[in-house]
RNA sequence: GGAGAGGUGGCCGAGCGGUUGAAGGCGCUCCCCUGCUAAGGGAGUAUGGGCUAAUCACCUAUCGAGGGUUCGAAUCCCUCCCUCUCCGCCA
């Protein structure tokens, strides 16, 4: 949620950072919101004052045993009016909150302009594509031999599911421990093990909510719950409503989960493959900052995304996401994109982002500056990103790493959590 | 799923229709006294919104959430959410 009043007094301002992110800010509509609210709220107020001074009067004068009808007749005339003015700003209320949880967040300043994901900025490339001697296969042909099944998921589930099987299972475990492991004991993250279903508010605290409800898992029956898309929801939700010391901060948590995500508007897209599937497993940084310290942690954690790819020795590129391509609550992105020889370029593994006050404002997570009497309180800045994809990540090990015959060589970092194993063999048909 | 108990400020805990935004305690902050590691005295200490130069004052809301009764609700009624105990089921 934006800061109403920084709003209010910054108008175009904020209309033309919203226009850069492809979105729409109507001034005027905004400015005869706002007049509204506050002649509603003004005069459901003064209604209440006068109630409410005349009840107390009421109240004093029985404990002195005197009359009362007069102040009992008086504060029964305004109730009417009263009621009428309270349903007036609450129906208001409701559709106001409603337009503001749909405003997205406000791009950085130095956020490249641009119109779509074509635009995004390069920032660096590290590690070079491999050179094969042969065609690259695909994940899907090398998988085949591996353990990596679609037709039987799909009858289980449908499409966007796949299955793992024998030592592909495994592998895609290493990655998982390989990751959380270095985040716990190098980055210094704490391993948080997070519900996958959550609450509607909580949805609402991270941006998903209102506005991107189609996109989200609800569950079917009494309970109004949806599966996460990713654990930043409840990585950055374990404070809402908390007032936090800032000398607590900063908060650093990872979590391996899986994610769930409908993809409604991605028909036709990566249908092959398990680029995109509707549930994933994802190895997810959040960190919740002081405000002062909130852009360095940006890059802080970009690079402990980073650190991953690079110790994988998986070629990647890092992008700064141009203004359009921004995420609802972000004010600042870098995606992380890994090198795919079948596709011979680079796909998104990770996506880092700056959300600033944006969703700590949403979820009511707060910090107080300076502890005892005179402290003041502010919103905290929340970061997350990918530390990284799983499933992606699995696809870009099989696919660079593999060999002449089809086996897959297991990168250095990942040989422990493998038994100490060098390769996956092909097997030559994977029936049963 | 069945039966019961309960949700009050940073924490514990009173209040059960009117001067209670909330006693008392703990914790914390500041001041004083005293001085050798402990103690005593005083003051302060919830959050959102409005107004404002203001983190003063004032108005308004909030005692799990939402509705209702009432001139007036933390207190009475209804619905929901959550927590705990016992039984059942279950990984």
């Amino acid at each position: 949620m934006l800061d109403l009043r920084f709003v209010r007094q910054n108008a175009e301002f904020v209309r033309d950072a919203l226009t850069r992110r492809g979105g729409e800010f109507d001034l005027a509509h905004f400015a005869q919101l706002e007049q509204t609210r506050k002649s509603l709220t003004e005069r459901a107020e003064s209604l209440r004052h006068l109630r409410n001074t005349a009840s107390k009067r009421i109240g004093e004068m029985k404990r002195l045993g005197a009359d009362a009808s007069e102040a009992i007749a008086e504060a029964e005339a305004a109730r009417g009016e009263l009621s009428a003015a309270n349903a007036a700003l609450e129906s208001f209320e409701s559709e106001y909150r409603n337009y503001v949880l749909g405003l997205p967040n406000l791009p950085e300043d130095d956020v490249p302009d641009g119109a779509s994901e074509i635009d995004n900025v390069e920032i660096g490339r590290v590690g070079a594509p491999p050179k094969f001697e042969w065609t690259p296969r695909d994940h899907i042909e090398l998988g085949a031999k591996l353990g990596l099944e679609f037709e039987r998921a799909s009858r289980l589930s449908g499409s966007r599911f796949a299955l793992l099987r024998g030592d592909l299972a495994r592998l895609n475990r290493a990655l998982a421990s390989f990751m959380l492991d270095v985040h716990v004991h190098e980055h210094g993250y704490e391993e948080v093990n997070v519900p996958v279903l959550v609450r509607r508010d909580t949805l609402v605290g991270t941006g998903q909510l209102p506005k991107f409800e189609h996109d989200q898992f609800h569950v079917a029956g009494d309970e109004d719950m949806f599966l996460i898309p990713t654990s930043e929801v409840p990585l950055t939700s374990l404070y809402r409503d908390e007032i936090l010391d800032a000398a607590r901060l900063p908060l650093k948590f990872v979590a391996h989960s899986l994610c769930f995500r409908r993809e409604a508007g991605s028909y036709g897209k990566d249908t092959r493959g398990m680029i995109r599937m509707h549930q994933f497993e994802k190895v997810e940084l959040v960190q919740i900052v002081a405000p002062q310290d909130s852009s360095e942690v940006l890059e802080t954690l970009t690079r402990h995304a980073e650190i991953i790819l690079e110790r994988l020795e998986l070629p990647y590129r890092r992008m700064a996401l141009c203004a359009a391509d921004l995420g609802f609550s972000a004010a600042r992105t870098f995606d992380l994109e890994v090198w795919l020889p079948s596709q011979k370029r680079y796909r998104e593994i990770s996506s880092c982002s700056h959300c600033r006050d944006f969703q700590a404002r949403r979820m009511g997570c707060r910090m107080r500056i300076e502890s005892g009497a005179k402290g003041m309180i502010d919103f905290p800045h929340t970061l997350n990103g990918s530390g990284v994809a799983i499933g992606r990540c699995l696809i870009a090990v099989m696919e660079n790493f593999q060999d002449a015959d089809g086996n897959i060589v297991i990168p250095d970092a990942l040989r422990p959590y493998m038994g100490g194993a060098e390769k996956l063999f092909a097997k030559s048909a994977t029936k049963q």
